[in-house]
RNA sequence: GGGUUCUUAGCUCAGUUGGUUCAGAGCACCUCGUUUACACCGAGGGGGUCGGGGGUUCGAAUCCCUCAGGACCCACCA
């Protein structure tokens, strides 16, 4: 055999993706004769590179695409990448630095530039990388959030939205990122787990016109210049007789008044909370109920301003200010302790930056109303959760949905197509192009010589989810002209046909963090524009971790490179070890021995495939036993791909694969071929060969979706079929199965595994022929399987006794007794032991069974099936006693 | 603080409506084996009484209560 023995994944997968996809086995159209299957990606941002996440998310993709397409279906799974505006931006600006350049010596068109140049030359390396783990996506479509057309139809929704009243502008209190200098939602603020140290100050200030103070606490010492007002709780005794009166704001000398308010409790710190409306969402609230004036002393890049009424701390950072006034504060006598304090700090998830409270100008959407739909589409399952545990999450989320501030201030991505034509706050409109907003422009102002220059269009772009919420039905060309309704603001049927084919998407692979940021919008937009779900099923996948449970990171650099991997295991070694260990909604503890694990299962079928492939043909009868052995593996088959089914349609992917493995491994691999296998270079019959050749071929397309290459290369294997791949072929159907064959054959190797472990115990070689004698009330049941048990379990001959002859080594099976005469001297006392443990243990049982039978109650109550097993439980037992004693006896 | 959820072999997890020996799987582990597809292998084996306690029931890993310990989501105390 001059096939090496190792599987080498790394010499053929590459030719095999090419040539799938030089035969446009990926691609996907309309074709009224199929059934559509479409699966559009989550996408990777544009200028990431390939993590675990993305490997075990798309390996699952690839595997439902895969086996859809099998099944004949019209099969389209699209990719596609996000412009990603924070994150990418973020990387530009970073560069053009490294370059001497500053983002603000730049004019928007002039950053743009940089920012397209950038995304062509390290934009999409992440969809190359997804090539190697063998996604079968149909490249034709790739999309880019960004696209001319995806552009268009971002703008089209904006202007939709705002014309159906949805979207607003207002002035909230909003994360400010210093220094990425944009607006945050809240979903893109992080705190850390267990907080963060920060120091708890306590400061006094004066009462007017008293020598008494009032102390207060604080973390922000440096927000005490926008102080508005000191609030107390109004059941808290302490301070009533301060109520009314004013206190004074150190260094200033602003007279604020002391006010109560419920928000603040009496028990944290003195119960005395400083009122800061610019810089605290809460404080913010309290101003509004109570009217207080707004001091917004901090600049968007974090410095303080003049407002803040003392020149030195003017333009400083908002954190070396706090240094300088708690100094300041102490030689004035105004502060009055210090504690260590762990606080919940909000940071920016892009740049990791103190996130700053901030009053800001944003437009919002109102979720309230526009969300209805999606909510109840979930609940009432018309959208499935893979797990269903997160339709509680998606609950609870719904139910509490807050506005979404969708503007940012930055460059890169959708800019706000709203355009000013005045200073007043309502002097806009909002229109897809400049054309359009100055005709409305000029409606609206009654103002007939408006033109061009009297416009300016906002400067800040959308939020990045308010791009891909869209995903779904942009990426089918859902909005262009022809089919979105400008009127109705809805897409039309029947005027674009890839979309009235493939929408809505059957399966949505995503994690579970990003079920509000974008699964949920994208179903709010489904309803919205198509009045239909974007997708039937959510799959979330877990967080990859390392095996002691923490999160893949850089800079924990417990993430291995995938590419890495893929070179060293091969991809289809990856995907199973990917999926080895991810059970539907739990987290994956990644360890590279899964992947090892992989890698060796991709092994065992090559070498599986090199034994079918390696015999020699003859004309001669087919071994008896090889009718057995090729009756019974058809019936596992069959059992085994109903089982696949049922894991399937539930999304269990990790059970489906381990399905598959343990027919092959185990079925297969352990019994099949070895029941089958001819002597040491001797032939093999037509018949037989024909049979398991068929059989692989089988087990090669239930593999198929897992590990794509292997399948392929192996499929072509074992027989010439050029015009004839696996990805196309068609997915096994689970047909029915003889359960009586089951039986057999599980008795068959009951006795082999005795017959082994005789071995095994009395350390004779597997090679030394043994002979077989069985005591049995249904000879035939043995005969029928009597030359499956000589070629598996390498005995001689089976005949049948009345009784156990001298010198035999026994075990029990059911009420049946086997003897293996031996010229050993046989160890009686062991024997006897051993059998004495099984008997007290089938006694133990039969007792149980007979109490539980004795019992009235249980006989009335029980379903009469449960009593019937019961009893039949007792007389297999009371069989096996009966045998065991039997054998006891004869000892 | 509000909510959701989990705790089954060394590890990661199955265990559908309480009742077929339901206590399982994969990996790990131990013993033996250089057998003629594969040592990236083969054969065999030992591990848990289902987080603790209480209850319902003829019967509970499975239902209820309680305690302990995790996880996640939301809100957030200056």
């Amino acid at each position: 055999m001059s096939i090496s023995t190792k599987y080498d994944p790394a010499s053929i997968e590459d030719k095999w993706y090419n040539h799938w996809m030089e035969n446009g086995f990926f691609k996907a159209e309309v074709n009224p004769d199929k059934e559509p299957y479409s699966i559009v990606i989550p996408p990777p941002n544009v200028t990431g590179v390939l993590h675990m996440g993305h490997m075990l998310n798309n390996t699952i993709q690839d595997i439902l695409i895969r086996k859809a397409r099998m099944e004949g279906k019209e099969a389209c799974w699209v990719p596609g990448t996000d412009h990603a505006s924070i994150a990418t931006e973020a990387k530009v600006v970073a560069m053009l630095r490294e370059k001497g350049i500053k983002k603000s010596d730049l004019s928007r068109d002039e950053f743009m530039k940089h920012a397209w140049e950038w995304k062509e030359k390290y934009g999409g390396i992440i969809l190359e990388q997804l090539k190697k783990l063998g996604a079968s996506c149909d490249w034709d479509r790739t999309a880019f959030t960004m696209d001319e057309g995806y552009y268009k139809a971002v703008i089209k929704v904006f202007v939709d939205l705002h014309k159906k009243g949805y979207i607003y502008r207002g002035l909230r209190m909003i994360n400010w990122d210093t220094e990425a200098q944009t607006a945050l939602s809240n979903e893109e603020v992080i705190y850390k787990e267990d907080g963060e140290k920060a120091t708890l100050y306590s400061v006094r200030y004066q009462i007017k016109g008293t020598e008494e103070y009032v102390t207060i606490a604080t973390v922000r010492p440096e927000t005490i210049l926008g102080d508005a007002a000191i609030a107390v709780n109004p059941k808290d005794k302490r301070y009533t007789h301060l109520i009314g009166k004013k206190a004074i704001v150190p260094f200033v000398n602003r007279e604020i008044p002391i006010i109560t308010d419920e928000h603040v409790e009496l028990d944290f710190g003195t119960g005395c909370l400083k009122v800061t409306p610019a810089h605290d969402p809460n404080d913010y609230e309290i101003g509004q109920r109570h009217d207080l004036e707004v001091i917004d002393t901090i600049n968007l890049d974090g410095t303080l301003n003049e407002a803040c009424g003392i020149d030195k701390y003017v333009g400083l950072d908002r954190f070396k200010v706090r240094k300088l006034i708690v100094k300041d504060l102490e030689e004035a006598g105004h502060l009055v302790g210090t504690e260590d304090f762990i606080t919940r700090i909000g940071r920016s998830e892009r740049t990791n930056t103190v996130v700053e409270p901030k009053l800001s100008l944003q437009w919002f959407i109102n979720m309230k109303d526009i969300s209805r739909k999606a909510h109840a589409a979930v609940m009432e399952d018309d959208v499935l959760l893979f797990p269903s545990k997160f339709k509680n999450t998606y609950n609870h989320w719904m139910e509490n949905v807050r506005d979404w501030c969708i503007s940012r201030q930055l460059w890169w991505g959708q800019r706000i197509p709203a355009y000013f034509y005045g200073q007043g706050e309502d002097d806009y409109v909002v229109a897809e192009t400049m054309e359009e907003a100055l005709q409305l422009a000029r409606e609206k102002s009654g103002k007939a010589d408006l033109d061009v220059a009297n416009l300016k269009q906002d400067e800040d772009v959308l939020d990045t989810w308010a791009s891909s919420w869209l995903f779904p039905q942009a990426v089918f060309d859902g909005f262009n002209d022809d089919c979105f309704d400008k009127e109705t603001g809805k897409i039309i049927k029947g005027k674009n046909p890839d979309l009235d084919y493939f929408y809505p998407t059957n399966t949505l692979v995503t994690a579970p963090e990003i079920l509000f940021f974008w699964v949920a919008r994208m179903i709010i937009a489904g309803y919205e524009y198509n009045g239909e779900k974007p997708f039937k099923n959510v799959y979330l996948t877990g967080i990859v971790r390392d095996k002691k449970r923490r999160k893949m990171s850089k800079s924990l650099g417990n993430s291995p490179d995938p590419l890495d991997l893929i070179k060293q295991y091969g991809a289809d070694g990856v995907r199973t070890g990917m999926l080895f260990s991810s059970p539907a909604g739990n987290d994956l503890l990644f360890d590279e021995k899964l992947v090892e694990q992989g890698r060796n299962f991709s092994n065992k079928i090559w070498n599986a495939f090199r034994l079918v492939t390696g015999w020699e043909v003859k004309d001669i009868p087919q071994p008896e036993e090889n009718k057995l052995a090729i009756e019974w593996f058809e019936s596992r088959l069959n059992q085994s791909i109903a089982e696949l089914e049922d894991h399937f349609g539930k999304f269990r992917m990790s059970d489906a694969l381990m399905t598959v493995y343990k027919l092959v491994w185990n079925d297969f691999c352990s019994w099949y071929l070895e029941w089958i296998k001819p002597e040491y270079q001797q032939p093999i019959d037509q018949v037989t060969l024909d049979k398991t050749i068929a059989l692989f071929e089988q087990l090669m397309k239930v593999l198929h979706p897992f590990m794509p290459f292997i399948t392929e290369e192996l499929w072509h294997g074992v027989k010439e079929r050029s015009n004839d791949p696996i990805i196309t072929s068609a997915w096994p159907q689970a047909g029915s199965f003889d359960k009586s064959i089951l039986v057999s054959a599980d008795l068959l190797f009951e006795i082999t595994t005795n017959l082994r472990n005789l071995r095994n115990s009395k350390g004779l070689s597997p090679k030394e022929n043994l002979e077989l004698l069985v005591k049995t009330k249904n000879e035939s049941a043995i005969k029928a399987i009597s030359a499956s048990i000589q070629k598996l379990a390498n005995v001689s001959s089976v005949s049948f006794a009345q009784a156990k002859p001298d010198n035999c080594s026994s075990f029990v099976l059911g009420g049946d007794e086997y003897f293996i005469p031996l010229n050993l001297e046989i160890d009686v006392e062991a024997e006897k032991q051993k059998l004495e443990e099984e008997l007290k243990y089938a006694k133990g049982f039969l007792m149980s069974v007979e109490k539980k039978l004795s019992n009235e109650k249980f006989v009335s109550g029980a379903p009469a099936q449960v009593v019937e097993n019961e009893k039949k439980k007792k007389a297999d037992a009371e069989a096996k006693i009966k045998a065991i004693e039997e054998s006891l006896r004869s000892l």
